[in-house]
RNA sequence: GCGCCCAUAGCUCAGGUGGAUAGAGCAACAGACUUCUAAUCUGUGGGCCGCGGGUUCGAGUCCUGCUGGGCGCGCCA
């Protein structure tokens, strides 16, 4: 990042001398060492603005460029594009930008304390979590993380939707597993839960209530198991999470927006300002008049609310919290509401572009080669708890957020649990690993610990060190572009690479030996890529084990 | 039917705001441990970027029409 940086500032600042303005300046590492460390393309770009040939422009443009530091070895123009070749020396300001701000290095301030709110999860109390909870479970932290390391101030939500039908119908599911332990007649709702989990609770429920419950009436019985089943779940998701890695900073009730009257609220507002009618006894939110593709109920003819306005209070209240920025993790199930929500917040009068729902796609379980069924109606899911158990939580987070959240992903919990290179947790983690051992060694043989820290890096000139130190040049930079993308899969993909390059130099370069000079250099850039390598980690919320 | 997501090596996938000869890993084959962890490394082969048009100096990337797969389209929650 400080390299590249420098490279756009000297060809920015040649363009402003010259009283070319306004234009754009991308600076991109090369894919091919023929074409130096670093290039540019501007002068394709400024080409018809200046009616001159690229090839021109590039050459007026590198004879300009000043170089202060004395870090660009020589520039080279080819067709239109200005290729910088660096003398390796550059590449040790790198080693001393990470050895000077450790677990700062690739931290910004972007956000300034600003309040952001993640919302994720948000599964129903009605079951324990599934496989495609813990996508969004891991996706919304490591989003929360990232933001965190823009300098946002965020709060981690969870919405526990326990209102609703669903929620009888568990205690109705509930009643009658109670009846079926109990040796009697029972029958289970036609919509009701049919999953072992509900057995269980039942299992609880007839310990702690005893036969005092069957003396109440059917409503006050209902009322009770519906609370008990819901805390008891509850209990179960929050266990589940923090096995997971994931603590929230809030579980928000939907009854509590009932409580304080929220929907009477959001619904005024949204009357207030023309843009509900009422049509078949039903009042409605012209969420057409915001792109919607049509007009949603608000009130059902009954007098009833419907959940989206249950939804809308809820977004109503999260902005009265003061939030700057609103970000939901929903699953692909959810499309559909992205468009009447964001309706929804610009009818309530906010900016809608500050309310940001992110899909994920679904989650096919692997096991080996073969897919893992899973099926709601019998209640045979494979639980986000199961897999935790089977495969641990650092390999579950990593492989969650390994994939664009635009496509659908295959869990192979067979490889999730391998230790072996296939797994891309345990060659980072090894990495890591790797680089901690190396200290450990060097602390058994009496070397100076200390003076890693202000050696003299100019031997390193390897092209095994230089090809690390690029990739760790370039941490700050792939921060950027997960946060700016909402994409931390390219966090897990860079991890590898660092990795993968550092597995290379340890193998054919000796890094504990007799040449001092060169030992103190080498452990500086150990130093470096174990900063690295921990920094991303802990941005994915997996362990960094000293030892493996 | 309409909306959205996906399609890149045999397999799983990378390829921010368009840039040079499209990259990894796995699998296959051939090698490397008296020495800092072989949970590692080195090398080889492998491609009409789903198909057809278009935009421009330049397209895997942007636009458009198809094909195939996934999800969503309730006065359900």
């Amino acid at each position: 990042m400080i390299l590249k940086q420098y490279i756009e500032d000297r060809v920015l600042d040649v363009l402003i001398k010259s009283d070319i303005n306004n234009i754009e300046v991308v600076v991109d590492r090369t894919q091919n060492p023929e074409f130096g460390h670093y290039t540019t393309s501007t002068p394709f770009n400024l080409s018809k603005i200046l009616k001159k040939s690229p090839y021109d422009i590039a050459r007026e443009i590198a004879e300009k460029i000043q170089d202060p530091l004395a870090l660009i070895d020589k520039i080279e123009i080819k067709g239109g594009f200005i290729n910088f070749f660096l003398n390796t020396d550059a590449f040790h300001l790198v080693v001393e930008d990470i050895l000077e701000k450790k677990e700062r290095y690739g931290r910004f301030n972007e956000g300034q304390g600003k309040k952001v709110q993640v919302e994720f999860v948000s599964a129903n109390p009605s079951g324990p979590l599934h496989v495609g909870n813990g996508r969004g479970g891991a996706l919304g932290d490591v989003l929360a993380n990232i933001f965190e390391w823009f300098g946002y101030n965020v709060e981690r939500e969870f919405y526990v939707n326990d209102m609703g039908n669903q929620m009888n119908l568990l205690a109705l599911s509930v009643e009658a597993r109670m009846r079926e332990l109990l040796g009697e007649d029972f029958e289970i709702p036609q919509e009701g839960y049919h999953g072992e989990y509900v057995k269980d609770i039942a299992r609880s429920a007839l310990e702690k209530f005893g036969n005092g419950i069957w003396n109440l009436s059917e409503e006050e019985r209902l009322k009770e198991l519906k609370e008990f089943a819901e805390e008891t779940i509850l209990s179960w998701q929050r266990e589940d999470l923090a096995l997971f890695g994931i603590r929230f900073d809030c579980w928000y009730r939907e009854s509590t927006l009932h409580k304080n009257n929220t929907l009477g609220e959001a619904l005024e507002i949204l009357k207030s300002k023309g843009y509900t009618y009422e049509r078949d006894g039903a009042i409605w939110f012209a969420s057409t008049r915001f792109g919607d593709e049509k007009d949603r109920v608000l009130v059902k003819s009954d007098g009833s609310s419907t959940y989206f306005l249950a939804d809308i209070a809820y977004h109503l209240d999260k902005y009265k919290r003061g939030f700057s920025h609103i970000i939901d993790i929903w699953g692909a199930d959810h499309y559909g509401y992205v468009a009447r929500m964001k309706a929804s917040v610009e009818a309530l009068g906010y900016d809608p572009d500050t309310f940001e729902p992110i899909i994920y796609q679904i989650v096919h379980l692997f096991r080996g080669g073969s897919a893992v069924r899973m099926s709601k109606r019998t209640g045979e899911m494979v639980s986000l708890r199961e897999l935790l158990d089977e495969v641990g939580k650092d390999a579950a987070r990593y492989f969650f957020v390994m994939r664009d959240p635009n496509s659908q992903l295959d869990f192979d919990i067979e490889l999730a649990k391998s230790q072996s290179i296939n797994n891309p947790v345990y060659y980072v983690q090894y990495a890591f690993a790797r680089c901690c051992s190396l200290f450990k060694q060097a602390e058994l043989k009496g070397i100076d610990i200390g003076r890693i820290d202000h050696c003299d890096l100019s031997c390193l000139q390897d092209p095994l060190e230089r090809d690390i130190m690029m990739i760790l040049e370039d941490f700050p930079d792939m921060l950027k572009n997960v946060f700016y993308n909402r994409a931390p899969h390219r966090l897990t993909a860079y991890l590898e690479s660092l990795a993968k390059g550092f597995h290379s130099f340890y193998n054919s370069l000796r890094i504990i030996q007799e040449n001092e000079d060169l030992m103190y250099a080498r452990m500086a850039l150990v130093s470096a890529t174990r900063q690295v390598i921990k920094n991303g980690l802990d941005i994915l919320g997996v362990s960094a084990p000293e030892k493996m």
